[in-house]
DNA sequence: TGAAAACCCTGGAGCTGCTCCAGAGTCAAG
DNA sequence: CTTGACTCTGGAGCAGCTCCAGGGTTTTCA
């Protein structure tokens, strides 16, 4: 299999297959005569997991890991479990801060009095100016990062 | 005011205030005679409004409209009712896939069958294995970003 | 008084996870 | 025999910082 067909049996970028090897995600292939890579369908399986684990938002570090437990089924591995409840310790406080991120927006929103077409006292402007200012400001508060 | 005490009563890295002049959305301050840079409350007042933004999670390039909006406040700006909408249809969509990612990683969580003592045979090994195997993986639908 | 700590400067590299580009080689179709 | 599609490598670019090296300045305190 070539570098192209790879990449569309998996959905991705050619380039993307090229970077992974270079991080050491996919191991290298073997090449053609005339230099091309050469991909079999072990290769294919490999891509298709990390694919996977991307779509769950893992950090190439921690597929990284998840793939060496691949590589050595017969030993402990007790990195897996303790990987996935960060990543879904991640993921609800990323959820936390967007609903508040989305309940300020719509404040926000509220405030504007069709500054648009009048040009001048846009309420949004206003209220991210005062918000800045501090004092009854909650979104410092509880959308730290 | 010198540098620190700007970034101290921002509550930014004194490194963010310096890339933030670079970038054009903190207007060069005046210096001492040694060459340190000399901030008025107007810088802190408008880093104060750039870090509000940012907490909102806008990118820079629409924080620097909107600060051309606050400098020209006689002009129309119809970007500014524009620029929060996209950033609420932005906030919205990234919530909905971080609700399925949080569903998809208690399932795959659920699977695990205390692999860490065993260390053969782990759940959450083998359920990503056969998730990116692909037919019955819905992740990669509904994920997709 | 003098040394050490803490601050400031600039320019550039590093982080993540790709994506894109230049410049060159290879191959198949018309 | 030319055109187009593919491949290769190495490196730059994106966002939004953060950190570092190598130098100068100011403050502190013994």
């Amino acid at each position: 299999m070539r570098i192209k067909e790879l990449a569309e049996a998996a959905g991705v970028d050619v380039d993307t297959i090229r970077y992974y090897e270079k991080q050491g995600l996919l191991p290298e292939p073997s090449r053609q005569e005339n230099g091309y890579r050469d991909y079999a369908s072990a290769h294919l399986e490999r891509l298709a997991f990390i694919r996977h684990c991307r779509a769950l938002e893992m950090p190439l570090a921690d597929i990284r890991r998840l793939l060496g437990a691949l590589d050595a089924p017969s030993e402990p591995h007790p990195d897996v479990d303790r990987l996935v409840q960060e990543q879904i310790d991640k993921v609800r406080a990323r959820l936390k801060s967007m609903r508040a991120l989305e309940k300020q927006l719509l404040l926000l929103q509220a405030s504007c009095g069709r500054c648009d077409e009048e040009g001048t006292d846009c309420g949004i402007l206003k209220e991210l100016v005062a918000a800045a200012h501090g004092e009854a400001c909650a979104c410092h508060a509880y959308l730290a990062h």
